[in-house]
This record gives structure tokens, sequence and C-alpha cells, in this order.
DNA sequence: TTGACGTTTGACCAACTGGTCATTAGTATA
DNA sequence: TATACTAATGACCAGTTGGTCAAACGTCAA
């Protein structure tokens, strides 16, 4: 493991434990075992540190929940594999968790409050279009609604989890997060939410990824050593974009490459994404 | 207003502004225009600062909230009327919310966390006692589980109020999470969390005031001038504790002074718990 | 005017913060 | 072995922290 990776896996559990603000960079070179020099050898500062943690797992998350929504499937089996998802993602990555949990709350710096608020809202859009798969007949209002209200639910109940001490029986929560959605989606009458309330600045194609942004994240990882077949996916990947319309099939092949490989699983997002634009 | 009270307010904004570690006392005292030696005539730490504010505040929320439950009417009135209390508090302590809000998340201090768990845990039992009106057949569990919901719906809804500068309609807000709540409560069929999952250590009657404890808190309030009705009430109520079994009927008359002034808000919640156990 | 007494001040303290950089250690090549 | 290179160190910096305390201030009665 590289010096900065483990920099980062200490910093993670020091930020879970005392909090972010709370723990030194002192306190983070001594637990990794290397000097005060070493870590600016990795990292520009502090709070380039924390942005790189929050950029390192949130990529993933992102990318592992909007593959459980976009898999073909039942709409209500999509949901449980949402929430199953969501809740194994926790337990995981239970130190990253807690630490997203106090930094969302009381967020160090403007840039980063906005870092965060970024990947929410593209979690947030997975949700919505599954939720307007499961709804049908919802209104934008009702949707959104039901949104935070979901969010409400998780956020609580994955604190119960994180801080309570408990083998928790995830499938059991997953049954009761499911009952309740459908309760809530199916019977709710009053709303009061609007879009511009939640604002959910990423649902302008805007911020669809450009083939140009594609290619600068594969020079980045090919920085680093890769599998075989990642390796080469990345030169298919890189063949195809040239087309003027890259063919569907060829890209659906390599996202299933990419999301399988933790490193690939931010491209592998991007890449569904230039997918599914194309479609449209 | 006094010094201390100066301090107190200047301390919450800078607090909800920039965050609790992110304040420092030497910031304090510059804001509220006195030396660093003044300060700690009032306080004698920072930590005592904190622990005063959440004191000041919960104790008025623990019997604000605890009034609305218990006034006699419908249960379905009482449940929109705690709605609309807790609406109302946060709206008009915004400052102390938002403060509560990033603490309960990353608390600086094991005895500060377990001070805002044992004012949050005062507050569940009144809305657990609300739902058990509501939902007269509902088991132990249910309850809970319903419990933790309707806390998730309000922290959510209640951050979107508290970060999202906008004119809030709270009597809509309000209907939403009476409708919420309903559909929960009667339709849930699966459950996950349990009495001990939650920890409500207040439960037991071991904790209901002594008379003692009341004594107490009254010589307290009294180092300080209060209206004529107030003193008043405080000589009544120190004679009618003298007796073996205090009388219902005056103390609900007491009661019903103290809880109408913000500095004898607590006191009036100690007495009416004292009320309740004589009738039980 | 004096002196006594509580209030208030802000220079001062040791400890720690994030961050720098001359120096050294380690390693690969010639 | 000598050279050239990067990797790593930790003493050091200026600034800030929570907290202290001798000294100055204000306000009385005598």
């Amino acid at each position: 493991m590289s010096k900065k990776q483990q920099i980062l896996e200490t910093a993670i559990q020091l930020f879970a434990e005392y909090g972010i603000e709370a723990t030194s960079i002192q306190h983070i070179t001594k637990s990794t075992g290397i000097s005060k020099g070493a870590f600016y050898l990795s990292f520009a500062s502090k709070e380039d540190l924390i942005k790189e943690i929050i950029d390192t797992f949130m990529k993933q998350f992102v990318a592992d929940i909007d593959r459980v929504v976009n898999t073909p499937l039942l709409a209500d089996e999509k949901l449980q594999n949402y929430f199953s998802a969501h809740l194994n993602l926790l337990e995981k990555h239970a130190d990253f968790a807690k630490m997203y949990a106090q930094e969302q709350m009381y967020s160090i710096n403007e840039e980063i409050l906005e870092k965060l608020m970024y990947y929410d809202a593209l979690i947030d859009r997975s949700l919505l279009s599954l939720f307007q798969e499961l709804f049908p007949l919802q209104t934008e209002q009702q949707a959104i609604d039901l949104l935070v209200s979901i969010k409400g639910l998780i956020r609580i109940y994955s604190q119960l989890i994180l801080f309570h001490p408990y083998p928790h029986d995830t499938t059991r929560i997953v049954e009761v997060l499911v009952e309740k959605t459908m309760l809530l989606g199916e019977h709710s009458k009053t709303f009061y939410l609007t879009m511009e309330m939640v604002k959910l600045p990423v649902t302008s194609e805007s911020q669809l990824p450009t083939t140009s942004q594609i290619h600068v994240v594969i020079e980045e990882l090919q920085k680093e050593r890769h599998p075989e077949l990642i390796e080469e996916t990345f030169e298919v990947l890189r063949e195809e974009l040239q087309r003027e319309h890259p063919r569907q099939a060829v890209l659906q092949g390599l996202y299933g490459h990419l999301i399988a490989y933790t490193p690939t699983k931010w491209l592998s997002y991007l890449v569904k994404q230039i997918d599914t634009k194309k479609d449209a």
C-alpha cells in the first residue's frame, strides 16, 4: 500500500473517532508512523487531505448507487437493492460515514461543502429517477417530498447503525425502509417542498461529462499499474470515444469491466452518463 | 441584561455561524465587547459555557413540549400542536438549533453528549406517550419504530428550514408531518428497532424529581428578582411540598404560573412530574 | 481626600496549530 | 567507490488556543 494510502486510512480513522477539527496533522503523522514532512509530500494541506478523502469515497458511492438503480429489474426490486447497497456501503466504510456525517452538518470550508452537495445531488438524482419509476403518476413536487422524507429516514437509521454497537440485521432494516417508502409514496396527499427549495443543481445536462473530461480521468488512472483487462479497456475506450457516435454496445461492455474494479468505478459512472446522453 | 446573558447570546450566534470548535474565547469576548478576564468571571471555561447554553435552552424546550403533549385535547390535535411547537421553537431559537445540530453529531465532550442525550430522551418520552395515545393498539416496538421515523422526518425538515433562507409556511409543514405520522403509525407492518437499541434511559421512575431537588432549583431561582406573582408562587410551592401528599389542585395552579414565565419553565416541568407521580 | 473593595483589564503563559525547508538517509546508476 | 537522485526527517516558524493574574480602574464611605 502506498504511503498516501496509508495516510488516508489513518486519517479517516482519526477523523471518525475524534472529529476533523480536533485531529491535527501531527496526530495523523504520528499514528501513521511518518514525519510531518512526509505528509506534505503526499498532500498539499489538511484541506487537500479532506477533499481527497471525500472524492475517493463519494465517487465510489455514486457509481455503486447508480449501477443498482440502473440495473434492468422491476422497480421495487431496485428499491430494495438501493437500500441494501446504501446500508452495505455504510457498514463497509463506517469510518468514512461517520466523518461524512459531521462534515455534512458543519463543513469547515465552503468549497468542501459544495463538493459534498455535488455528490449528494448525484445520489439524489438516482433516487429520484427510481421514485419516478416506482410511482409514475407522481408530480415533481410529490417526488421531491418523498425524496426528502426517505433521506431523513435513511439518515436516522444510518446514525443508529453507525453509533450503536449492535449486530444489525440489515435485510430487516431494508424491509422496513421499503415498506415505509411504499406507504409514503402511495398514500401521501399533502406536500410542502418544491424543486428549488432542495436545489438539485445537477439535473441540467450541462453537468454531463464530456469526452475530454473522460480522457483526463483515464490519463490520471494510467499513472498507476492496473490489471491487464483494465489497461486494455482504457485503450478500447479511448478509441471508441474518437468516433462521432460511440457505439452503446461497446460502451456497455466496457462499463461492465470498469464498475467491477474499485479504482475505475467513477470512470464507469462517467462512461454510463455519456452513454445515456447519446441515448436521449 | 446581565453580562453573563450578553456573553451567552453572542456565543450562541458565533457558535451557530462558525461552529463551536472554530469559535475561540477571544472571538467571543471581542464580539461581546469585554475582556478575556471578564469572560472567566462569568464562566469557568469554554466547556462550562457550552453546558450552560444547552441547559438554558433544552430545559425550556422540554417544558414547552411536555406542556403541549399533556394539555387535555384530542390526541390528533396534540400531535398537530406538538409539531407546531417544535417548529416554532426552531424558528425562534434558530441559532441555538444550529449549534445543537452540530453538537449532536459530534460532541466535543462525553459529558456534554450525555447531557444532550438526557434532554433528548425527555422529549422522546413525551412523543412516545403521545403515540401511545394516538395508536392505542401499538406494541412497544411499533411505537419505538414510529418514534425514530418521525424524529428522522423532523430532523431533515428542520435542517431545510434552518439552513434554507426561505419564508417557510410552518402550518403547511405541520400538515405534511401529521399526515406522514398517521400514515406510518396506522399502516406500518414491519419493524426493526427495539427499546434497548434506542436506549431511552429516562423511562424508569428513578429519574423522577424529588422534592428536595425542587427546593434546590427554587433556591437557585431566588437569587434573582422575579415578578410578584412568581415570588409568591415559590412560597406557596415550598409550603405545599412540606405536606405528606401535596394537593394536585394546588400544584396545577402553581404549574400554570410557572410555565408562563420563561425562567421558571423548567421548574414547572419538575413540578408536573411530581404531580403525575403522586397520581399513579 | 483618603483608603478600601469589588470589577475589569490585557500582557503573559505554555501548549499546540498548520506549514516550511535545510539537512540527511537511502538507493540506483556509472 | 563516487555520483546523482529522490524520499524522508524534524527543528523551526509565526500564529492561535484556553486559561491566569498582577495591576489598574471605578465607586463608594469615612
